[in-house]
DNA sequence: TTATGTGCAAACAGTTTGCACATAA
DNA sequence: TTATGTGCAAACTGTTTGCACATAA
Protein backbone atom coordinates (compact mmCIF):
# COMPACT_ATOMS: atom_id res chain seq x y z
CA UNK A 1 0.00 0.00 0.00
CA UNK A 2 1.48 3.61 -0.60
CA UNK A 3 1.94 6.30 2.00
CA UNK A 4 -0.70 8.59 2.60
CA UNK A 5 1.79 11.28 1.53
CA UNK A 6 2.00 10.11 -1.96
CA UNK A 7 1.33 12.30 -4.71
CA UNK A 8 -1.17 10.41 -6.23
CA UNK A 9 -3.38 9.98 -2.83
CA UNK A 10 -3.06 13.73 -2.10
CA UNK A 11 -4.48 14.37 -5.13
CA UNK A 12 -7.05 12.13 -5.15
CA UNK A 13 -8.04 13.69 -1.83
CA UNK A 14 -8.13 17.09 -3.13
CA UNK A 15 -10.34 16.15 -5.65
CA UNK A 16 -12.69 13.87 -3.72
CA UNK A 17 -13.03 16.92 -1.23
CA UNK A 18 -13.43 19.67 -4.57
CA UNK A 19 -16.08 16.89 -5.70
CA UNK A 20 -17.89 17.62 -2.08
CA UNK A 21 -17.04 13.94 -1.14
CA UNK A 22 -15.62 12.97 2.99
CA UNK A 23 -12.56 11.77 3.66
CA UNK A 24 -12.47 9.12 5.91
CA UNK A 25 -10.19 7.01 7.99
CA UNK A 26 -11.79 4.11 5.80
CA UNK A 27 -11.44 6.09 2.37
CA UNK A 28 -7.74 7.58 2.96
CA UNK A 29 -6.73 3.39 3.10
CA UNK A 30 -8.33 2.49 0.19
CA UNK A 31 -7.20 5.64 -1.76
CA UNK A 32 -3.93 4.48 -0.92
CA UNK A 33 -4.07 0.81 -2.22
CA UNK A 34 -5.52 1.85 -4.86
CA UNK A 35 -2.61 4.60 -5.71
CA UNK A 36 0.01 1.84 -5.21
CA UNK A 37 2.99 1.32 -7.08
CA UNK A 38 2.24 -2.25 -8.52
CA UNK A 39 -1.09 -1.99 -8.50
CA UNK A 40 -4.05 -3.25 -10.47
CA UNK A 41 -5.39 -4.73 -7.29
CA UNK A 42 -8.79 -6.57 -6.81
CA UNK A 43 -11.29 -4.97 -4.59
CA UNK A 44 -10.48 -8.48 -2.34
CA UNK A 45 -7.06 -7.12 -2.62
CA UNK A 46 -7.83 -3.51 -1.62
CA UNK A 47 -10.26 -4.81 1.13
CA UNK A 48 -7.40 -7.33 3.07
CA UNK A 49 -5.16 -4.52 2.90
CA UNK A 50 -7.25 -2.08 4.34
CA UNK A 51 -8.84 -4.37 6.84
CA UNK A 52 -5.23 -4.70 7.78
CA UNK A 53 -5.71 -0.68 9.15
CA UNK A 54 -9.33 -1.26 10.25
CA UNK A 55 -10.36 -4.52 11.08
CA UNK A 56 -14.08 -3.36 10.57
CA UNK A 57 -14.50 -2.28 7.51
CA UNK A 58 -16.35 -3.69 4.75
CA UNK A 59 -15.88 -4.54 1.20
CA UNK A 60 -19.59 -2.78 0.51
CA UNK A 61 -17.14 0.27 1.68
CA UNK A 62 -14.56 -0.31 -1.03
CA UNK A 63 -17.02 -1.14 -3.83
CA UNK A 64 -18.81 2.52 -2.73
CA UNK A 65 -15.63 4.48 -3.17
CA UNK A 66 -14.16 2.88 -5.93
CA UNK A 67 -17.79 3.61 -7.73
CA UNK A 68 -17.78 7.05 -6.61
CA UNK A 69 -13.95 7.52 -8.11
CA UNK A 70 -14.85 5.37 -10.95
CA UNK A 71 -17.52 8.23 -11.71
CA UNK A 72 -14.89 11.12 -11.01
CA UNK A 73 -12.65 9.30 -13.68
CA UNK A 74 -9.92 9.20 -11.56
CA UNK A 75 -9.91 5.09 -11.22
CA UNK A 76 -9.46 3.14 -14.50
CA UNK A 77 -11.69 -0.44 -13.54
CA UNK A 78 -10.14 -3.14 -15.70
CA UNK A 79 -13.32 -6.18 -16.13
CA UNK A 80 -12.38 -9.50 -16.12
CA UNK A 81 -14.70 -12.66 -16.07
CA UNK A 82 -12.50 -13.50 -12.81
CA UNK A 83 -12.86 -10.19 -11.04
CA UNK A 84 -12.67 -6.93 -11.70
CA UNK A 85 -8.97 -5.27 -11.39
CA UNK A 86 -8.50 -1.54 -10.93
CA UNK A 87 -6.22 1.25 -11.42
CA UNK A 88 -6.09 4.03 -9.44
CA UNK A 89 -2.40 6.01 -11.16
CA UNK A 90 -3.34 6.27 -14.70
CA UNK A 91 -7.25 6.62 -15.57
CA UNK A 92 -7.24 6.44 -19.05
CA UNK A 93 -6.94 3.28 -21.63
CA UNK A 94 -3.71 2.09 -22.12
CA UNK A 95 -2.49 -1.92 -22.84
CA UNK A 96 -1.83 -4.48 -20.18
CA UNK A 97 0.28 -7.91 -20.03
CA UNK A 98 -2.09 -10.36 -18.68
CA UNK A 99 -0.54 -13.25 -17.25
CA UNK A 100 -2.83 -16.30 -17.17
CA UNK A 101 -1.09 -18.10 -14.46
CA UNK A 102 -0.70 -15.96 -11.65
CA UNK A 103 -3.34 -13.44 -12.65
CA UNK A 104 -0.56 -10.35 -12.75
CA UNK A 105 -1.41 -7.77 -14.40
CA UNK A 106 1.86 -5.01 -15.93
CA UNK A 107 1.04 -1.94 -18.52
CA UNK A 108 3.20 -2.07 -20.98
CA UNK A 109 4.25 0.87 -22.98
CA UNK A 110 3.46 0.44 -27.20
CA UNK A 111 3.20 3.87 -27.67
CA UNK A 112 3.41 3.51 -31.78
CA UNK A 113 0.26 0.61 -31.17
CA UNK A 114 -1.22 3.27 -29.09
CA UNK A 115 -1.59 5.68 -31.25
CA UNK A 116 -2.94 3.45 -34.01
CA UNK A 117 -5.41 2.02 -31.42
CA UNK A 118 -6.56 5.71 -30.86
CA UNK A 119 -6.61 6.42 -34.23
CA UNK A 120 -8.57 3.56 -35.11
CA UNK A 121 -10.74 4.09 -32.54
CA UNK A 122 -11.99 7.44 -34.15
CA UNK A 123 -13.27 5.98 -37.49
CA UNK A 124 -15.24 3.38 -36.37
CA UNK A 125 -18.87 2.98 -37.08
CA UNK A 126 -19.42 3.08 -32.79
CA UNK A 127 -19.96 6.36 -31.22
CA UNK A 128 -17.34 7.12 -28.27
CA UNK A 129 -15.65 3.88 -29.15
CA UNK A 130 -13.12 3.23 -25.57
CA UNK A 131 -10.39 0.99 -26.73
CA UNK A 132 -8.81 -1.97 -24.41
CA UNK A 133 -5.69 -3.97 -25.77
CA UNK A 134 -4.84 -6.61 -23.32
CA UNK A 135 -2.07 -9.61 -23.70
CA UNK A 136 -3.14 -12.50 -22.34
CA UNK A 137 0.34 -14.65 -21.61
CA UNK A 138 2.74 -16.18 -19.10
CA UNK A 139 5.19 -13.74 -16.93
CA UNK A 140 8.80 -14.03 -16.60
CA UNK A 141 8.15 -15.51 -12.68
CA UNK A 142 5.85 -18.08 -13.70
CA UNK A 143 7.75 -19.29 -17.01
CA UNK A 144 10.39 -19.82 -14.29
CA UNK A 145 8.32 -21.90 -11.26
CA UNK A 146 5.94 -23.63 -13.35
CA UNK A 147 8.35 -24.65 -16.51
CA UNK A 148 5.86 -27.16 -17.85
CA UNK A 149 2.50 -25.60 -18.20
CA UNK A 150 0.84 -23.11 -20.29
CA UNK A 151 4.03 -23.40 -23.01
CA UNK B 1 -29.89 -20.36 -35.78
CA UNK B 2 -27.77 -21.53 -38.11
CA UNK B 3 -29.22 -24.31 -40.55
CA UNK B 4 -27.78 -27.38 -39.76
CA UNK B 5 -26.44 -28.18 -43.07
CA UNK B 6 -24.78 -24.68 -42.97
CA UNK B 7 -20.81 -25.14 -43.65
CA UNK B 8 -19.45 -24.25 -40.33
CA UNK B 9 -21.50 -26.96 -38.60
CA UNK B 10 -21.35 -29.64 -41.01
CA UNK B 11 -17.70 -28.61 -40.23
CA UNK B 12 -18.07 -28.73 -36.28
CA UNK B 13 -19.84 -32.10 -36.53
CA UNK B 14 -16.86 -33.11 -38.10
CA UNK B 15 -14.16 -31.94 -35.70
CA UNK B 16 -16.25 -33.56 -33.19
CA UNK B 17 -16.50 -36.99 -34.66
CA UNK B 18 -12.73 -36.70 -35.59
CA UNK B 19 -12.01 -36.13 -31.54
CA UNK B 20 -14.49 -38.94 -30.39
CA UNK B 21 -16.92 -37.06 -29.60
CA UNK B 22 -20.77 -38.10 -29.63
CA UNK B 23 -23.49 -35.80 -31.97
CA UNK B 24 -26.48 -35.81 -29.60
CA UNK B 25 -29.46 -33.82 -30.98
CA UNK B 26 -28.99 -31.05 -28.17
CA UNK B 27 -25.78 -31.04 -29.23
CA UNK B 28 -26.70 -30.12 -33.01
CA UNK B 29 -28.43 -27.54 -32.18
CA UNK B 30 -26.32 -25.98 -29.97
CA UNK B 31 -23.77 -26.09 -32.98
CA UNK B 32 -26.05 -24.52 -35.24
CA UNK B 33 -26.73 -21.64 -32.45
CA UNK B 34 -22.70 -21.13 -32.14
CA UNK B 35 -22.57 -20.98 -36.42
CA UNK B 36 -24.94 -18.05 -36.53
CA UNK B 37 -24.22 -15.44 -38.91
CA UNK B 38 -25.04 -12.73 -36.28
CA UNK B 39 -23.02 -14.69 -33.58
CA UNK B 40 -21.68 -13.63 -30.40
CA UNK B 41 -24.30 -15.36 -28.35
CA UNK B 42 -23.85 -15.78 -24.58
CA UNK B 43 -24.87 -18.95 -23.08
CA UNK B 44 -28.06 -17.80 -21.86
CA UNK B 45 -29.00 -17.01 -25.14
CA UNK B 46 -27.85 -20.31 -26.76
CA UNK B 47 -29.88 -22.07 -24.01
CA UNK B 48 -33.10 -19.56 -25.15
CA UNK B 49 -32.68 -20.76 -28.65
CA UNK B 50 -31.86 -24.62 -27.97
CA UNK B 51 -34.62 -24.89 -25.49
CA UNK B 52 -37.44 -24.03 -28.45
CA UNK B 53 -36.02 -27.35 -30.35
CA UNK B 54 -35.63 -29.11 -26.99
CA UNK B 55 -37.71 -28.02 -24.07
CA UNK B 56 -35.71 -29.97 -21.24
CA UNK B 57 -32.03 -29.12 -22.45
CA UNK B 58 -30.10 -27.89 -19.70
CA UNK B 59 -27.71 -24.86 -19.18
CA UNK B 60 -25.14 -27.83 -18.19
CA UNK B 61 -25.35 -28.97 -21.63
CA UNK B 62 -24.70 -26.21 -23.03
CA UNK B 63 -21.72 -24.89 -21.33
CA UNK B 64 -20.36 -28.52 -20.94
CA UNK B 65 -20.34 -28.63 -25.00
CA UNK B 66 -18.77 -24.97 -25.05
CA UNK B 67 -16.19 -26.20 -22.91
CA UNK B 68 -15.75 -29.09 -25.52
CA UNK B 69 -15.57 -26.83 -28.42
CA UNK B 70 -13.19 -24.88 -26.47
CA UNK B 71 -10.68 -27.61 -25.82
CA UNK B 72 -10.49 -28.31 -29.49
CA UNK B 73 -9.81 -24.50 -30.57
CA UNK B 74 -13.45 -24.49 -32.49
CA UNK B 75 -15.05 -21.46 -30.50
CA UNK B 76 -13.28 -18.75 -29.00
CA UNK B 77 -14.91 -17.58 -25.37
CA UNK B 78 -14.90 -13.84 -25.16
CA UNK B 79 -14.86 -12.74 -21.67
CA UNK B 80 -16.67 -10.00 -20.42
CA UNK B 81 -17.62 -9.47 -16.29
CA UNK B 82 -20.97 -9.40 -17.77
CA UNK B 83 -21.09 -12.83 -18.94
CA UNK B 84 -19.07 -14.57 -21.51
CA UNK B 85 -20.06 -14.58 -25.00
CA UNK B 86 -18.89 -17.22 -28.08
CA UNK B 87 -17.90 -16.88 -31.54
CA UNK B 88 -18.53 -20.32 -33.08
CA UNK B 89 -16.90 -19.21 -36.57
CA UNK B 90 -13.84 -17.20 -36.08
CA UNK B 91 -11.96 -18.98 -33.52
CA UNK B 92 -8.45 -16.83 -33.45
CA UNK B 93 -8.68 -13.26 -31.78
CA UNK B 94 -9.86 -10.71 -33.81
CA UNK B 95 -10.98 -7.34 -32.34
CA UNK B 96 -14.66 -6.19 -31.79
CA UNK B 97 -17.03 -3.52 -31.11
CA UNK B 98 -19.01 -3.50 -28.37
CA UNK B 99 -22.00 -1.36 -27.76
CA UNK B 100 -22.40 -0.91 -24.26
CA UNK B 101 -25.80 -0.05 -24.60
CA UNK B 102 -27.54 -2.86 -25.85
CA UNK B 103 -24.53 -5.08 -25.58
CA UNK B 104 -24.18 -5.74 -29.12
CA UNK B 105 -21.23 -7.27 -30.67
CA UNK B 106 -19.79 -7.12 -34.12
CA UNK B 107 -16.34 -8.02 -36.01
CA UNK B 108 -14.87 -5.34 -36.93
CA UNK B 109 -11.90 -5.87 -39.95
CA UNK B 110 -8.90 -3.72 -38.96
CA UNK B 111 -5.97 -5.51 -40.71
CA UNK B 112 -3.02 -3.23 -40.56
CA UNK B 113 -4.03 -2.84 -36.74
CA UNK B 114 -4.29 -6.38 -36.22
CA UNK B 115 -0.98 -7.25 -37.46
CA UNK B 116 0.71 -4.50 -35.81
CA UNK B 117 -0.59 -6.34 -32.61
CA UNK B 118 0.26 -9.37 -33.32
CA UNK B 119 3.93 -8.12 -34.22
CA UNK B 120 3.94 -6.29 -30.61
CA UNK B 121 2.76 -9.80 -29.33
CA UNK B 122 5.76 -11.15 -30.21
CA UNK B 123 7.97 -9.44 -28.65
CA UNK B 124 6.86 -8.64 -24.57
CA UNK B 125 8.33 -9.89 -21.75
CA UNK B 126 5.28 -12.02 -21.30
CA UNK B 127 5.43 -16.11 -23.33
CA UNK B 128 2.76 -16.89 -25.58
CA UNK B 129 1.02 -13.20 -25.44
CA UNK B 130 -2.35 -13.62 -26.91
CA UNK B 131 -3.73 -9.75 -27.78
CA UNK B 132 -7.30 -8.97 -27.02
CA UNK B 133 -8.19 -5.90 -28.52
CA UNK B 134 -11.88 -4.82 -28.38
CA UNK B 135 -13.90 -1.31 -28.64
CA UNK B 136 -16.56 -0.11 -26.23
CA UNK B 137 -19.32 2.03 -27.68
CA UNK B 138 -22.67 3.22 -28.75
CA UNK B 139 -23.87 1.11 -32.14
CA UNK B 140 -25.56 2.85 -34.91
CA UNK B 141 -29.08 1.85 -33.76
CA UNK B 142 -28.63 2.50 -30.00
CA UNK B 143 -27.49 6.15 -30.98
CA UNK B 144 -30.91 6.33 -33.08
CA UNK B 145 -33.20 4.96 -30.31
CA UNK B 146 -31.40 6.33 -27.51
CA UNK B 147 -30.09 9.35 -28.41
CA UNK B 148 -29.62 11.27 -25.24
CA UNK B 149 -28.02 8.75 -23.26
CA UNK B 150 -23.92 8.13 -23.45
CA UNK B 151 -23.01 10.39 -25.59
C1' DT C 1 -22.39 -52.78 -24.13
C1' DT C 2 -20.29 -48.83 -22.29
C1' DA C 3 -17.99 -44.59 -22.44
C1' DT C 4 -19.84 -40.22 -23.25
C1' DG C 5 -23.40 -37.00 -22.59
C1' DT C 6 -27.59 -35.11 -20.12
C1' DG C 7 -30.56 -32.91 -16.60
C1' DC C 8 -31.19 -31.33 -12.20
C1' DA C 9 -30.09 -28.90 -8.25
C1' DA C 10 -26.81 -27.20 -5.27
C1' DA C 11 -22.57 -24.68 -4.75
C1' DC C 12 -19.58 -20.81 -5.95
C1' DA C 13 -17.48 -16.17 -6.68
C1' DG C 14 -17.74 -11.52 -7.45
C1' DT C 15 -20.74 -7.76 -7.23
C1' DT C 16 -24.77 -5.06 -5.86
C1' DT C 17 -28.43 -3.49 -2.84
C1' DG C 18 -31.39 -2.01 1.28
C1' DC C 19 -31.40 -0.21 5.47
C1' DA C 20 -30.29 1.31 10.16
C1' DC C 21 -26.46 3.48 12.34
C1' DA C 22 -22.27 6.50 12.47
C1' DT C 23 -19.75 10.57 11.51
C1' DA C 24 -17.06 14.38 8.74
C1' DA C 25 -17.76 18.86 7.86
C1' DT D 1 -26.96 19.44 12.42
C1' DT D 2 -27.33 16.70 8.45
C1' DA D 3 -25.99 14.93 4.16
C1' DT D 4 -22.70 11.58 3.17
C1' DG D 5 -20.59 7.37 4.31
C1' DT D 6 -20.36 2.74 6.72
C1' DG D 7 -21.29 -2.10 8.05
C1' DC D 8 -23.95 -5.98 7.74
C1' DA D 9 -26.46 -9.36 5.52
C1' DA D 10 -29.18 -10.77 1.90
C1' DA D 11 -29.92 -10.92 -3.00
C1' DC D 12 -28.30 -11.44 -7.73
C1' DT D 13 -25.83 -13.09 -11.94
C1' DG D 14 -23.19 -16.06 -14.55
C1' DT D 15 -20.63 -20.18 -14.11
C1' DT D 16 -19.22 -24.68 -12.28
C1' DT D 17 -19.82 -29.15 -10.08
C1' DG D 18 -21.63 -33.83 -8.41
C1' DC D 19 -24.26 -37.42 -9.37
C1' DA D 20 -27.81 -40.64 -11.08
C1' DC D 21 -29.87 -41.57 -15.45
C1' DA D 22 -29.96 -41.80 -20.61
C1' DT D 23 -28.13 -42.88 -25.02
C1' DA D 24 -24.97 -42.68 -29.43
C1' DA D 25 -21.96 -45.57 -31.41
Amino acid sequence: MQEPSSTRVQELVARLRAAGHRLTPQRLAILCSLARGDAHPSAEAIFAEVRALHPMVSLATVYNTIETLKEMGEVLELQFSTGNRYDGRLATPHPHLVCTHCGRIEDVALPALQSAVDAAARHLPFTAAVPRLDFYGICPACRETAPLQNR
